[in-house]
DNA sequence: TATTAACCGAGACGGTACGTCCGGTCTTGGA
DNA sequence: TCCAAGACCGGACGTACCGTCTCGGTTAATA
C-alpha cells in the first residue's frame, strides 16, 4: 500500500493544471501534434516548463489527457437490439475521434504510444480496457437476445471498429461521412450475428 | 505528355540509392522510426546527407520506400470463393504489416503521412488505390458468383481491414496471432455477404 | 538611463563563459581562424552550441573577445620624450599582435569584421577608439614639449602604426623582428615631429 | 627543366577564362568576398565548376587574379623629388585598393593568403616584390639627390605604406579621403628623409 | 511565529537532429 | 583533352526542442 503521504509545502496550482491542458488542446488543434512542443504549451499557458514536466512525463501523456479526458465516459448504449447498440456506440466513437483536436492528435499520439512499452500499457488499460468492458456488456445482452453466439473475439472486434475509424479519420483528414457509423455498424454487426 | 527531359550531368548512383534504402530499413528495425535520423541513415549508407535529400523530401518518404516498396505487388488472390480470397488477401496484408521493419515503422509513418496533405495524397494514390483496385476485382468475381451484392462500400471495407490490422499490430507490438487473418476474414466476409 | 532589468531565470554560468573563451583561443592557436568552428569550440568547452550563440553572435565576435579582451589596457606610456613614448606604445602593440593566438586570428578576424557594418562599428568603438585616445594623450604631452605641432592627423597615424604591424605580422607569419617597434617608432616619429 | 609539353586534345577555351574572371569580379563587388562561392562564379560565367578548378586552385587565387591583375603595372613615378614621387606612388596605390571590387575583396583575400604558406609566398613574390623593386628604384634616385640616406629599411616602408592604406580602406569601408595619399606621403616622406 | 518543503515563472544548461550550403572531386555525354 | 551539368562525400552552419537544472520568490502546513 502506498501511504497517502501527507502533502507538505505549497500545493500544486490547479489553475496552472487547467491552463496547460487548454493550451495543449488549442495548440494541437491549431498546429498539429508534431508541431506542438512542450515549450510552446508552457509559454501559452503562462507557465514554466518544469510545471508541465512535474505533472506529465512528456507530450504524449499531456496531449492524451488534454484531448481525450474531457469526454465524459458515456453510458453503454442499450437500445434493445444489436444493430442499434452498435450504431449508437460507433456514433459516439466517430464523434470523439473526429473532434478537431482529436483528429489532429490521433496519429501522432498513437505513434508515440506505440513506441513506448509503458505508454502502450497505459493506453491498453485506460482507453481500450473500458471500451472492451462496454463492448462485452453490450454483447452479453445480445447473447441473451440470441443475436450473437457466445465466444466472440471481442478484442478483434474492438480493434476492427477502432482501427476502421482511425484509418478513415487519420488518412482522409476531413469530417467523416455521417453514414460512417451506420455503415460500419451494419458491416460488423452482420459479421458477428449468429445464424 | 511529359518530355523525356534528356538527362545531363552525372547520373545518380544507384548503389547509393540502394545503400540508403537498406540503411534506412535496418535502422528503423533496430531503433524504431522516431530514433532513426536522416543523418544516421546517411552515415550508415556511407553517403552525404545531400545525397539523401536529393532523392527524398524527408524521413517519411524515405522510410516508406525503404520498408514498403521492396514488396512485389502480389497478384489478387483467386481461390474461387469470397472467404478464401479474403483470407488470402489478409494473410498477405498481415505478413506485410508485421515484418519487423514495417511494424516498427508503421505508426510513426502513418503519423507523418497524416500530418502532411502532400504525403496523405501520395499514400492514398500509391498504397490505398492499388489495394482498392485489387479489392474491387475480388468483389466483382464474388458478385458474379452471387456471394455479395453489388454496391459494396469498398472504401469502408478497405479502411476496416487495414485499420484492424494496423491497430492490432501497432498497439500490441508483437507478432500477430496466426489466426488474425482468418478471424478477420470471417468477420468481414460474413458482414458483406449477400443474403 | 538603462534600467537594471532585474535578471530572471537561471543566471548564465560564468564557468561556461570562461571555458568557451579558453577553448576558442586554443583552437585558433592550434588550427587557425578559418579551421576553427563554433561546433568545435563548444565541444572542447563541454558546452552546447546554443550556449555559445546565446552569448556571441558568431565566430568573429567570439574569437575577438577570446583573443583580445584578456589583455589589460596598459597605461599610456610616459617616458618624457616622443620617440620613447612611441617606442613603448609600439612594443606593446607588437607584442599583442604577435601573440600566437592573435597572430593566427588577426587576418581572418579583420576580414570578418570588415564584411559586416555592425562589426566594423564595434571594432572602431571598442578597439580603435581607446587606442586613439591613448595616442591623443601622448601627442598632447609632445605638443606641450614642443616636439610636434598641434593638428596632427591622429587617425592617419593610428592607421599607419596598426596597419604597418598588421601587414608585417599577417604576411610574414613569423615572430616579428624585435627591432620592428624601434624602427617604426623612428620612422613615424620623425615623420610627425615639428621642425 | 619542364618540357613545353605539346598540348593534346581540345585546347582550353579562352572565352571561358575571361568569363570566369569577369563573373568573379562582379560577384565580389556585389556580395563581398565571403559570400562569393566558386559555384556561383561558375554558374554566372556559364561554366562548370571543374573549368574553374582546372585553372585556379581556389577562391583566393581566382579572386586575386580577377581583381588585381587587370591593372597595368604603372611605371615608377619620376617627378624629380621624393615627396612628389611618393605622392604619385601612393595615389596609384590608393586608387587600386579602393576600387569597389578591390576594397570588397582585400580583407578576405588577405586572410586566405595569410592562412596558407603557398599563397603567402605567391603574394610576396608577385605583389610585394615588384612593389618593392619600384620603391627601391625610387629611393635610389632620392639617394643620389641626397634626399634620403642609403640603407633604408625598404621592407618596413613598404609594409607601412600598404598597411596604412589597407587598414584605412578595410576598416572604414568608404571611399578614402582624397588627401589620404598626400598626407601619408608627407608623413612617411619626412620620416625617411636624411638630415 | 518561524521554519520548511514543495511549488512557481523564467530561462540557461548539454545534447541531438534538422535542412541548407559549400568545397573539391568524379562521372556522364558530347565537342 | 576539354567542356557543361550535376551527383558525390564531407562537414559547418544557425535553429529548434528535448528534458534537466538553477535562480529568486511564493504559499501553505508543520513546529
Amino acid at each position: 500500500m502506498t501511504l497517502p503521504r501527507a502533502p507538505r509545502g505549497r500545493p500544486r496550482d490547479s489553475r496552472a493544471h487547467q491552463a496547460i491542458l487548454t493550451a495543449a488542446a488549442e495548440l494541437v488543434a491549431e498546429l498539429g501534434y508534431a508541431a506542438t512542443s512542450i515549450g510552446a504549451v508552457a509559454a501559452r499557458a503562462g507557465v514554466g516548463k518544469d510545471t508541465v514536466y512535474r505533472r506529465w512525463s512528456g507530450k504524449a501523456e499531456l496531449v492524451y489527457e488534454a484531448v481525450f479526458t474531457g469526454t465524459e465516459a458515456a453510458p453503454v448504449p442499450d437500445t434493445g437490439s444489436l444493430p442499434g447498440d452498435l450504431t449508437a456506440l460507433l456514433e459516439e466513437l466517430v464523434q470523439e475521434f473526429s473532434a478537431p483536436a482529436a483528429a489532429a492528435a490521433l496519429p501522432g499520439l498513437l505513434a508515440d504510444f506505440a513506441a513506448s512499452p509503458e505508454l502502450q500499457a497505459r493506453i491498453r488499460s485506460e482507453f481500450l480496457a473500458p471500451a472492451k468492458a462496454g463492448l462485452v456488456e453490450l454483447f452479453e445482452r445480445a447473447v441473451q437476445r440470441g443475436e450473437v453466439d457466445p465466444g466472440l473475439p471481442v478484442d478483434l472486434v474492438l480493434d476492427t471498429l477502432a482501427g476502421a475509424i482511425f484509418f478513415h479519420v487519420g488518412l482522409v483528414g476531413e469530417q467523416p461521412s455521417p453514414r460512417l457509423a451506420t455503415q460500419l455498424a451494419a458491416l460488423v454487426g452482420r459479421g458477428i450475428e449468429s445464424r
